[in-house]
DNA sequence: CTTCCGTCACTTTAGACAGCATGTC
DNA sequence: CTAAAGTGACGGAAG
């Protein structure tokens, strides 16, 4: 099928395509033309990574937008993703049509949402977009769902799901393009969303898949070819052998120090294949890394990528991440291990890809689990870039040849399993059925359920009992806490419900810190509070190391009084753990809020720059949650819960709390200015310019708009010389170990390992 | 005396969404 | 109920 005959479609929008050298469907997007994407029906499409799977969804939208002049939404599984489809959108601006981002901690500048044409948004932000009553729901014609087999993940599953249960249940006939892997049960999918469904294995380019054993690789098509691991183990000799052909690896490890350490490794086999110019790009590009942390974690990145070399996961920070991801997808980096991250994350093709470990750590069965199928095939499917690779090459390594078969039988051979709705899962459940009443979508208990019949868990159950009757342990909960009220089957959320549901906190969270708040009425002090959030099932737990237990003991008594709540019995096995996991990450929170060195904590608390980063974002969000709840309830802690976060927020100590209001002047600048005797907004207000422009070191551009956002009445610094006796920034940055804290709360940090 | 290598017991274990209001060095 | 790689301490052999 041309692209040209296609007919629906804005003015420019075919030749578009055929200008970008798209000018014959794939067939994939050809079955989805015939299934009918062009004019309005809904579709799933079941079809492997990488093989056109946006430009059905594009189809779909625009054609949607065109006939109806509505709005088209497109759901993504992660932030990262949400960038890298709105860039390959942007053409559609040369056809009027606006193309906005809504994440969580980014939007797109000024434009309100209800004015662009189409809309990228995460599950999680599209739930809390319905949430807060956003009207231009209404306007949709066409909803887009990537990744859709996600609704059989755990945790976040149920949000997809239930976001586009209530999107077509609220707007009719709304077109629901759902693209998936090629899953099991992709019929089911279609069935539930009254779908047509195009269930494909086509690829763009081929992909062979296979096990390395001995000196063997074994192909699934039966070939067999020799490649000899000599003196290297298995992982060395695959990667050597893609680059000596010019291509370029991603193995797959199932630990971030398993990635470390094999980076460290492939960086010996790399290196030979480096060009002077490759040096020269990679220097610099490790030079951009060690910029964004100074962390070792930092440090042992940059080091790898001077040799071609990287890892990846979830404990570097954003920075690193994408630095490592445009270097690979360049060519530049030419071998990275990577824990799952990078398999579900943002495009990264590589010519071969090894999956090394195949088993994972899993806590709940006791040992190492079997990866799924479908996370396997996942990985597999970063292999092989159209236009740049003869082929995409998976390869397994087995140990054995009884490992060999198996792997074979159980990833190589074999369908992945099918999705199924994670739904009655409680924990998923609380939030939602709290939303659903608070948003005025049901009234009833009556009306509840027969919402929650529109699930795909409900598709696929035989036994309705099941929701029906964790629903009503959840309604329970939700009355107990007094979120909702139940009166002769009426359902309706109380203030503090409402509030809840809007503030996108799961009601169990919200119930912790408002009996929290309660017990510690008054004044709480930081620790207090990131102690509480970090309780809350919204806060990511901190594994508790050997020693761990005894370290945070001691401080659980010592500081008790500061602790919100009663602490649980030393007896009470797994809640004492909790509350310990809790307060080793409020501990962390607190030596951020103590201008502690990133690298120091990183190596107190065993973690990457991006899990600090990530802790702090969770704890910033949450207190500003709980603020809003105890001004809600009227319990008296609002201020100290304000100042708690924005010392979070910035990673500062009390006494620059004023000075970090100010525009352009955050940690360091502040702890600079502080040193210089600076103490507050007003000081800086009447300030002898060249004293600040000494603080700041010299720099003109910087204190200029820093006296300005002070409100200093002169600004302008021309002619002003630094102020020579003033401490200049040798003297400050940030500290090893914190002086004694300001606020008299003890804080013996350098003692505990 | 230092360096290198092998053994062995011990330790540790993936990921990442949301609010609100704008901007670090 | 289940594993396995990495790490670091230790000791013996080699330099």
């Amino acid at each position: 099928m041309q692209i040209e005959d296609l007919s629906g479609l804005p003015d420019g929008v075919t030749e578009h395509f055929v200008s970008a050298g798209i000018e014959e469907l794939y067939p994939p997007q050809a079955a989805a033309v015939e299934a009918g994407v062009l004019s309005g029906e809904s579709v799933v499409a079941s079809v492997p990574t990488a093989s056109g799977k946006t430009l059905i969804a594009q189809l779909g939208m625009l054609s949607a937008i065109h006939e109806t002049d509505g709005m088209a939404l497109y759901i993504v599984p992660l932030r990262a993703l949400a960038s890298e489809k709105a860039a390959e959108f942007e053409a559609f601006e040369q056809f009027g049509l606006d193309v906005a981002v809504s994440t969580g901690n980014y939007e797109e500048d000024g434009d309100w949402l209800g004015n662009a044409d189409v809309v990228v948004a995460t599950s999680e932000k599209v739930d809390s977009l319905i949430r807060n009553g956003a009207d231009w729901i209404d306007d949709l014609a066409c909803v887009v769902a990537d990744e859709v087999h996600l609704v059989d993940d755990r945790g976040r599953g149920p949000t997809l799901e239930v976001t586009l249960a209530k999107l077509r249940s609220r707007v009719p006939n709304l077109q629901v393009v759902a693209l998936s892997a090629t899953i099991g049960n992709a019929d089911e999918i279609a069935d539930w969303l009254e779908a047509e469904l195009v269930d494909s294995d086509w690829r763009p380019i081929e992909l062979r898949t296979g096990v390395h054993y001995g000196d063997a690789l074994h192909l699934d098509d039966g070939s067999t070819t020799e490649l000899p691991t000599g003196s290297q183990d298995q992982t060395e000799a695959l990667v050597a052998d893609t680059i000596a052909a010019d291509g370029s690896a991603l193995v797959f490890v199932n630990s971030r120090r398993n990635a470390e350490a094999a980076a460290r490794r492939l960086g010996e086999v790399t290196e030979s294949a480096l060009s002077a110019a490759d040096r020269e790009a990679l220097q610099e590009v490790a030079d951009e890394i060690r910029a964004v942390s100074d962390t070792e974690t930092s440090e042992d990145l940059a080091a790898a990528v001077e040799q071609g070399a990287a890892f990846h996961h979830a404990g570097l920070a954003r920075g690193h991440r994408t630095l490592v991801e445009d270097a690979f997808r360049e060519r530049l980096i030419r071998a990275v291990s990577a824990t799952p991250t990078l398999a579900a994350g943002v495009n990264t093709p590589s010519r071969r890809v090894v999956v090394r470990d195949w088993r994972r750590y899993d806590g709940s069965t006791g040992g190492m689990a079997p990866l799924s199928t479908l996370e396997v095939h996942q990985m597999f499917g970063r292999a092989g870039r159209p236009g740049r690779d003869p082929h995409g090459e998976a390869v397994l390594l087995a140990k054995s040849h009884d490992e060999l078969e198996e792997l074979f039988d159980r990833y190589v051979y074999a369908d992945p399993e099918p999705v199924r709705s994670k739904l009655a899962a409680e924990p998923a459940l609380r939030s939602h059925v709290l939303s659903t009443v608070a948003t005025g979508f049901v009234h009833s208990h009556e009306g509840l359920l027969e919402f929650l019949g529109e699930t795909l868990y409900a598709s696929q159950t035989d036994d309705p009992s099941r929701l029906e009757a964790v629903t009503e342990d959840v309604l329970e909960y939700l009355d107990r806490n007094d979120f909702l009220v139940r009166e002769n089957g009426d359902l309706r959320a109380t203030p503090a419900g409402h509030l809840v549901s809007q503030l996108y906190l799961d009601p169990m969270s919200a119930a912790i810190i408002i009996d929290g708040l309660r017990a510690g009425e008054g004044s709480p002090s930081p620790l207090g509070l990131y102690h509480l959030v970090s309780r809350t099932p919204d806060m990511y737990e901190l594994y508790l190391k050997s020693g761990d237990e005894s370290t945070y003991t001691e401080i659980a008594y010592e500081r008790e009084r500061e602790l919100l709540g009663q602490t649980p019995s030393e007896f009470a096995e797994g809640e004492f753990e909790d509350w310990l996991s809790a307060l080793k990450t409020a501990k962390l929170l607190e030596d951020w809020a103590e201008e502690l060195d990133e690298d120091r904590i990183a190596e107190r608390y065993g973690v990457g720059p991006g899990d600090i980063r990530g802790k702090v974002e969770t704890a910033e969000w949450l207190l500003q949650a709980a603020e809003r709840l105890a001004g809600e309830l009227e319990i008296s802690s609002a201020s100290a819960i304000r100042e708690a976060r924005i010392r979070v927020e910035h990673g500062i100590r009390a006494d620059l709390l004023d000075l970090v209001g100010i525009r352009h002047v955050g940690r360091k600048r502040a702890r600079r200015l502080r040193e210089a005797g600076f103490e507050t907004r007003e000081d800086l207000r009447q300030a002898d310019p060249g004293r600040v422009l000494a603080a700041l070191s010299g720099r003109q551009k910087t204190t200029e708009k820093v006296l300005a956002s002070a409100g200093h009445p002169n600004p302008d610094l021309d002619g002003v010389e630094a102020d020579e006796d003033t401490p200049s920034s040798q003297h400050t940055s940030t500290r090893e170990d914190p002086p004694e804290n300001s606020q008299g709360t003890q804080a013996n940090l350098g003692e505990f390992e």
